[in-house]
DNA sequence: CTGAAAGCGCTTACAG
DNA sequence: CTGAAAGCGCTTACAG
């Protein structure tokens, strides 16, 4: 196809007619009168020279690149950014946009790793100006900002003059859209789910980063129990790090308790995890004895253990998809009424559902079964 | 900084120079003979403005977009593309360049997934042909394609006319240069560090993909015992499914057998997490009765499996970087003489070394030292 | 040492 | 219904 030297020029002198015909004929411009037979003779000449438009010329005339730029937090430690990534990537290509990528640091400044000799990564405040001003630079259309944790992201960030939305991160003063999970809501589904199983008692493995999904999480899971009138979450709730020892260290905790639950809601796949140790060395079996749930729903994890853990997912590629049309549709307005480059009336964060995924780790109470 | 509208010949009338002069001395241009003074002023007036050059012009007039094209299987699935991106996008920005990214199933073709209800993703082979395509629409000055496990890619897929590079993927008809990892040595050095050890009985768990990798793999692992002359692994060899239930069951079997090893070796760390499993349930500690080394490095897993798996690290970020900095000479040596587009003398595929991650799961045989 | 002018490949008023 | 012309913001021969 795209034979790279044939241009608009070349269509029009081969149909016959001018290049602003053809450039009307293709970009279906509304305003155009042009013949049914005109139009035909141009696209086929089009096709038969494998004729595609030069987007950076277009980009240069129109003021319009149809480039988004996605900053992305940690692209390289979870595929929480990638999912975000393929959302937002497959959302602006069917409406002809594209994705410039700029990888920074998490706010955990993990960076390019010692492997690498390199200098250490800036802190992430600088490489996010920095990213930003290149993709201003590049003119980019409109920025999409993605972290994860529902952070919280300051004002003093400058998105630029272009729209911008933020994706699993929110605006300390709600200066920008912005998208995440309904991780409260996610939380309750879970419950309901091992309420639904016949548990009474169930336990929550809190995360200690302090992020707010985590505390979402913890709300959802308290409004939950407390909705169905079921006694249970006090006492058997333990914070630790968000990893498999922290996981382990405060299941042990929990299960150690005089009445201890016979579930246990994790705050994240990789505490989950953690549990599933704590459980085989206090010889209780899942779900036999004790039924799981994690959070977050890392395939890597929550496919591999045994039994397979269930777990409530985050909808990232849909946040990264609704959070590429919201910006498109901020741009395309912009572009309408010309007056307000900005996106306007910027309302709450949406809320996008968690999905809980059942994998094998959450069955009856107390049926002491034997796993395997 | 860069004020939407100040362009090079705002800086050119506030200098009181011609917008030649200024495009002059802020490119550095060799063949331009500039007082120090003029230039001195230029630098100086660029700077107060804040000017910063509108990428797209320059790129339609110079005919280099100063953008690198890079397609990307499984972004979401393991962290292994995010740290291609991360290594890729560092290098180019080092050399002023940009990445776009345009994601693509991989041949698994997970695509995205079933709770977006939208239609199933191409196949891989077309939406590579179409992200290509978009891609050269968009004037990208080269084309990175980075796939995983060594994968041959077909004679027939067309990266266009412009320079192009592999990465973790040869070409069937070595047509593109390409990086991959040193899998060989990465699982030689692997073994020479569990027979440092005094492992002397290293059993291999083997990958049923059919792709290069782990082929690769299991021959660095049998050269390096018949290097040392250590017998061992005859009949100490499974191969089963990559993931964790794969591992399990082929843990069990070579486990099970007559002299069974002391020592494991795992084609990647999914099947590395299934051999602790059958480790637990034969009563078997890691690493006081059996040590274990995955391959791949997955964060997720590897440190949070107990206690943490030692793993061989996959040079993802130097291969992104390699790729990057090899495309872009090919791309600046193609415009310095302006015969050949293409990179030319393509050699083999570079060979990038594999590096050990030592956690906890590697220890003395035999001593049966309880864990904890 | 410096600048006037052409032109990259398109889109967009505007004129007919 | 169709086309001639200007111009997006730069770089690049080329002339002085």
């Amino acid at each position: 196809m795209s034979s790279c030297s044939v241009g608009i020029r070349d269509v029009a002198r081969e149909a016959g007619v001018s290049v602003t015909t053809v450039s009307h004929v293709l970009n279906e411009v509304p305003s155009a009168r042009i013949s049914a037979e005109t139009r035909e003779k141009v696209r086929t000449t089009a096709a038969r020279l494998g004729y595609g438009p030069n987007r950076v010329a277009r980009a240069l005339r129109s003021r319009r690149s149809g480039v988004l730029g996605l900053v992305v937090e940690d692209v390289a430690t979870t595929p929480h950014a990638g999912r975000i990534i393929l959302g937002a990537e497959q959302a602006a290509r069917a409406r002809g946009y594209t994705l410039m990528i700029v990888p920074i640091p998490g706010p955990a400044g993990a960076g390019a790793g010692p492997e690498t000799g390199r200098a250490r990564w800036e802190t992430g405040f600088e490489s996010l100006q920095t990213g930003v001003e290149s993709l201003l630079g590049r003119q980019v259309d409109g920025i999409l900002y993605s972290a994860s944790c529902q952070r919280v992201v300051q004002a003093s960030v400058n998105l630029g003059r272009v729209p911008a939305v933020l994706v699993d991160a929110v605006a300390a003063d709600g200066s920008f859209p912005a998208v995440v999970a309904d991780e409260y809501n996610g939380a309750g589904a879970a419950v309901d789910a091992l309420l639904a199983a016949g548990h009474t008692r169930i336990g929550f493995l809190n995360s200690a980063d302090g992020n707010p999904s985590p505390h979402r999480r913890f709300q959802g899971f308290q409004e939950a129990l407390k909705r169905t009138g079921v006694r249970g979450a006090s006492g058997a709730v333990e914070t630790a790090s968000p990893d498999a020892s922290g996981g382990y260290a405060a299941a042990r905790t929990v299960l150690a308790a005089r009445n201890p639950p016979s579930a246990l809601l994790c705050c994240n796949d990789r505490m989950a995890m953690g549990a599933y140790r704590a459980a085989a060395e206090l010889g209780l079996s899942i779900p036999g004895d004790l039924s799981v749930v994690g959070f977050g729903d890392e395939e890597l994890i929550a496919d591999n253990l045994h039994p397979g853990l269930t777990s409530v997912a985050l909808p990232e590629h849909e946040m990264g998809a609704w959070a590429a049309n919201c910006l498109i549709n901020g741009i395309e307005s912009a572009a309408a009424d010309a007056g307000a480059n900005q996106l306007t009336g910027v309302p709450a964060p949406a809320l996008l559902a968690c999905r809980l995924v059942a994998r094998g780790s959450v069955g009856a109470p107390g049926t002491g079964m034997p796993q395997r």
